[in-house]
RNA sequence: GUGGUCGUAGCUCAGCUGGUAGAGCACUCGGUUGUGGUCCGAGAUGUCGCGGGUUCGAGCCCCGUCGAUCACCCCA
């Protein structure tokens, strides 16, 4: 029979690379649940024009990326390419924004996009987002830059940078882009530059050709049109982020996919990971809220590219932490109808334990314990049994320890806690 | 969507100018009494991505297709 396989282009987990991406991810949500960021968990399809009027009609998501189709009852359905307007689409339907503001969420999931795969990026993937909606002060814009920062230096990567720009008000965008425009109309492109242009002007800068990059580089640049208002804001979003100790880089020409993004947008872009080095990327949106028929508040936020960070921590040869991994393997003999009954006790007071099951030979069983990554073994024999006493073998050092079984779960949570202390 | 490269055991790969498949690692069992990681021995495992074609004969050649990968495009 034909075997199945995973759609194409698609990022899939399994073990052991998939205790690695839970570990990114988890690392991702504390850090904006530290500072205060609330679940929200929305649903992976929307009305397809939700996306269309907040993302944009003008960008390649838009246009020929997403995963579109009619529901039974004729309804136009797409799959979330992104998460910013589906938090904007329930923040408004659950009047989450007539309380106290700012609104600060954080979602996790499943995003799609319908692209040509390659290394990094994918149909389906993974993003943690925060949103910070309804108070317009750059203090929350670095505090959003920051959530962000902090799980990556607590992942521990570093051959990365964090690249800010502003891109202004409406006002700035108007004027700005009108030159721009006149700029671009003054020089000769080939038909199909001079259509992306003409949907977004900005997308050049983004060209990898020499020849457009030299004609770019001369072009007007939107830093120099930014209102009195704007730029002090921008000026205030590099001294605090300064002040907290954060590194970053000013990119006047960064381009952002995304049509609703004003004001401060920034990008974090690693080192070793080719074209797609993107790991993450964000920016304030003063219109988004209002287009989509709420208040006129504006907000702030950013997606992290799950697969991408996971990458990143390969590529800079990154091992899990340790402590993440089983705290006891229960080696029995003979029957292990006992085994069983002590893991689950054990379970019980939050120790990770597993045994091995089918009436493994003793060596067999012991090289399970090893390769299950345990700290820590007993075997479990009639002996053991009928004195209450195991010995506890500490594997990585070989050492070993009595302890009786009513001491066990005790002896194993110091254990364990000291071991945190220490690292 | 466009172009390049690639697709052989679970994994990493070898397979010379076409003659019906191999290594290392991993896995299972064993090296006589209840303790893994080293060592030694034995063993199982592949429709050579899939489909067609050329040929007496194809893993090696040709076409198609699926997938991966790299770049463009775009972006997390």
């Amino acid at each position: 029979m034909a075997k199945f396989q995973a759609p194409k282009g698609v990022s899939e987990y399994v073990p052991d690379r998939s205790s690695h991406f839970d570990y990114v991810r988890s690392t991702l949500i504390e850090s904006a649940v530290v500072a205060g960021y609330q679940l929200v968990e929305l649903p992976v399809f929307e009305d397809t024009e939700l996306f269309a009027r907040g993302v944009g009609e003008s960008t390649d998501v838009v246009r020929k990326e997403m995963y579109t189709f009619e529901d039974r009852g004729g309804r136009s359905i797409t799959l979330r390419p992104e998460g910013t307007a589906g938090v904007m689409r329930a923040v408004i339907e659950h009047n989450l924004d007539r309380g106290q503001l700012p609104v600060k969420v954080y979602y996790s999931g499943a995003f799609f996009r319908a692209e040509r795969p390659q290394a990094g990026r994918y149909r389906q993937f993974y993003q943690v987002g925060i949103e910070a909606i309804g108070v317009a002060d750059p203090r929350i814009d670095v505090e959003v830059i920051a959530v962000a920062e902090r799980a990556f230096r607590q992942l521990g990567l570093q051959n990365y940078r964090l690249e800010i720009t502003s891109l202004g008000d409406s006002l700035t965008r108007e004027n700005y882009l009108a030159d721009l425009r006149s700029y671009i109309s003054g020089v000769s492109l080939d038909e199909e530059t001079t259509a992306r242009a003409s949907l977004n002007p900005l997308r050049l800068f983004d060209d990898k050709r020499p020849e457009v990059k030299d004609l770019m580089s001369k072009a007007p640049v939107l830093m120099d049109y930014l209102t009195p208002e704007s730029a002090a804001d921008f000026a205030k979003v590099q001294e605090l982020l300064s002040m907290i100790g954060i590194d970053f880089v000013v990119n006047n020409r960064m381009v952002r996919g995304l049509d609703y993004y004003t004001g401060t947008a920034f990008e974090f872009v690693h080192n070793d990971l080719g074209a797609q080095s993107g790991i993450g990327g964000g920016g304030r949106y003063d219109g988004l809220m209002a287009q989509l028929g709420g208040q006129e508040l504006s907000g702030i936020g950013f997606g992290l590219g799950i697969d991408r960070i996971l990458l990143a921590r390969e590529a800079e040869g990154l091992a899990l932490p340790d402590g993440l991994g089983l705290d006891l393997y229960i080696v029995p003999l003979g029957t292990g109808d006992e085994a069983l009954k002590i893991s689950e006790e054990l379970r019980l007071r939050g120790i990770r334990v597993d045994l091995a099951f089918g009436d493994k030979a003793l060596k067999g069983a012991m090289k399970s314990a090893d390769k299950s990554g345990a700290r820590y073994a007993i075997v479990l024999g009639a002996d053991e049994i009928s004195s209450g006493v195991v010995s506890l073998k500490e594997m990585k050092s070989g050492e070993t320890t009595s302890v009786t079984l009513s001491a066990l779960a005790n002896e194993l949570i110091e254990r364990i806690a000291n071991l945190g202390e220490n690292s």
